[in-house]
Parts: C-alpha cells; sequence; structure tokens
DNA sequence: TCCCGGACGGTTTTGATTTG
DNA sequence: CAAATCAAAACCGTCCGGGA
C-alpha cells in the first residue's frame, strides 16, 4: 500500500498539469519549472504508480495518456481542487453565531465614553456568545498584557500605546471647563483670570499628582491654577462638580454626557488635545473575530 | 553550537529522435 | 534541415543529520 508521507505530495500537482496539458514541455511552463524538472518529476511519478502515465506516441510526436492516467485524471484533479480549498479556507468569525469574550483595557475615560457605547450596543450588534471584559488600563505592565493574550485591545491616547503594537485612531479628542448648573460664576466664556481664580479638580489617571496636562500648559503661559483634588477616576467628577463649586478640564465627548447637569466651556487658552487609539499586538492582526471588534469599535467612535 | 557531507530537487547543457 | 520534444548528464544551492 502506499503511504503517503513517502511520496512528495507536490508531485500530485505536477502530475494533474502533465495529465493536463499531455505534454512534458507544457506542464512545466504551467508549473513554473523547466522542463527537465518536470521530466524527472514524471519519472518519480511513474515509479510511484508503476504505470508509464504518459506513453510517447507511435508518432513521435506527443503523448498519449495510459488508462491508469485516464482514470486519474478526474479524481485528481477534484481532490486537488478540495485541497486547495482547505488550505485557501479563510477563517470567519460570525459575530451572531461564535463564541468570542474579549477583553478591552482603558481608562475610564476611554470605556465611558466608547466602551458604555458598546456596552450598550452589544445586544444589536453580536449574539449571547460574545461577551466584552472592561478592564483599568495600568500603564506599565500594557504591552506585556498585550503580548501574552491577557488582553485583546487598549484604548488609550497616542502616548499609551506601546510601540511594538498596531494601533489605529478612533478619534480626536480636545479639552472642555465644567462646572455645576448654577455656579455662582455665572455662565460667561472663561477668561484667563478667571480660569486660574477657580478651584480645579484634576484627574490624574497615574494618581496622586497636582499638576497635569493642563499645568504645564498653563506653566508656558507663566500662569497658574489651584488644583484643590485630584482623583485618579474622570468618573467620579460630574457627581462631584454637580455638588460643590469646583471646576474641571475634561475631555469634551466625556463632559458631553453630562450636559443636562453641567454647564460646559471653552477653554480660555489654546491647548493640545490628545488621540485616541485602539491598540493590539501584530498577532491578532488577522484574527477574525478580533478585526470585527476593532471594525465595530472604530464605527462607534466615529457616530 | 558549529561544521561537514550527503541527499534532494532544481537548473543548464547536451543529446537523441521525429517530423514537416 | 530546422523545430519540437523528451530525457540524460553535469552542476548547483539548500536542507538536515551527525559528530566534534
Amino acid at each position: 500500500m502506499i503511504d503517503l508521507r513517502g511520496i512528495d505530495l507536490n508531485l500530485l500537482v505536477s502530475l494533474d498539469a502533465l495529465l493536463a496539458e499531455s505534454n512534458v514541455t507544457r506542464a512545466a511552463l504551467r508549473l513554473h519549472l523547466t522542463q527537465p524538472a518536470v521530466s524527472t518529476q514524471l519519472a518519480r511519478l511513474r515509479q510511484i504508480f508503476g504505470d508509464p502515465l504518459l506513453i510517447p506516441a507511435e508518432t513521435g510526436r506527443g503523448m498519449t495518456r495510459s488508462t491508469r492516467a485516464l482514470e486519474l485524471m478526474e479524481p485528481l484533479h477534484l481532490a486537488l481542487k478540495n485541497l486547495e480549498a482547505v488550505v485557501r479556507h479563510q477563517p470567519s468569525f460570525d459575530p451572531q453565531t461564535d463564541r468570542r469574550s474579549f477583553v478591552i483595557a482603558a481608562n475610564d475615560n476611554a470605556t465611558a465614553v466608547l466602551g458604555q457605547r458598546l456596552m450598550e450596543q452589544l445586544p444589536a450588534l453580536a449574539g449571547p456568545g460574545v461577551r466584552i471584559a472592561f478592564v483599568v488600563a495600568d500603564q506599565p505592565s500594557m504591552a506585556t498584557r498585550l503580548e501574552r493574550g491577557e488582553i485583546d485591545l487598549l484604548l488609550g491616547s497616542e502616548r499609551m500605546v506601546p510601540a511594538s503594537m498596531k494601533a489605529r485612531k478612533l478619534f480626536d479628542e480636545h479639552f472642555v471647563v465644567v462646572q455645576r448648573k448654577g455656579h455662582p460664576r455665572g455662565t460667561a466664556a472663561l477668561d484667563l483670570d478667571t480660569y486660574c481664580a477657580l478651584s480645579h479638580v484634576l484627574v490624574s489617571t497615574s494618581g496622586g499628582s497636582f499638576h497635569g496636562f493642563m499645568d504645564e500648559h498653563l506653566d508656558a503661559l507663566g500662569r497658574e491654577r489651584r488644583v484643590v483634588l485630584s482623583v485618579q477616576h474622570f468618573t467620579l467628577v460630574p457627581e462631584l462638580l454637580a455638588r460643590t463649586d469646583y471646576v474641571s478640564t475634561l475631555p469634551a465627548r466625556f463632559a458631553e454626557r453630562y450636559r443636562e447637569r453641567l454647564d460646559i466651556f471653552d477653554l480660555p487658552f489654546e491647548a493640545r488635545g490628545f488621540t485616541l487609539f485602539a491598540a493590539w499586538p501584530p498577532r491578532s492582526q488577522a484574527d477574525p473575530a478580533h478585526v470585527w471588534l476593532r471594525d465595530t469599535l472604530a464605527a462607534l467612535a466615529s457616530m
């Protein structure tokens, strides 16, 4: 019995071409090999099948297929077609029926602004097999956790994206100033003096800092504001602002969510915003489920 | 870990044969 | 005789296993 392990299966591809062409030279052309190469392959095939397969015609010109060869043609061709389909088959992901759990790391701004949209839309976007866990992004370990596959996707600004990761821009964000409705300051547009005189709540995602992004901008202007509170979570701030006379400088999309309870103002100075990115390990680049997640987030981000 | 040698499968070159 | 065609010979690069 012939053991497939013992033979070079590529020979069967050549045999397919040989049988189709009934001509070594043309088969070689089709296979992108030279004629002698295919000639030796034919010799090996004759050995394996114990049959001449192609017989030089009596006329001396051209070859005729042996009976065995004629029998082989059809099933061999079909088998190769099937094999080709097996190899070509791209894994796919159907969010309605497939099971997959994702872990998304993000700070609570990104989670609130973009993540919550995904949470709300999930029943419409995917079946019950798709589950998503949101975890806090703790900066230093992100690269290794992505690398290890503990986290599927990281949502963060450019400085949070590890250089070794693939990344996709989700949206540009700028900052606005937020105060409670009925704040004693009134609702006039902010000027720099007023801004600096107010009591500020700073969100320091790394924790504990009283000197943030905005303070660096003010430094450059030779000004200073009073940061009286520093918290690590964005989501604490709206509730706090609603109950006090503190103000805070927050990402615009995040602030917009509380427009009913809070008043929103432009910054009284030019300040750089940031760009939110999704980042993932190169390994996940072609994973269809991962592609679905990325595309879904990108679509939600541009809504 | 490095190096050597052989197996393997390819190419180029050459030869043999047949035909129009 | 030129063109077409298959196959043998010579050669070459790559891979892999075994020994230092």
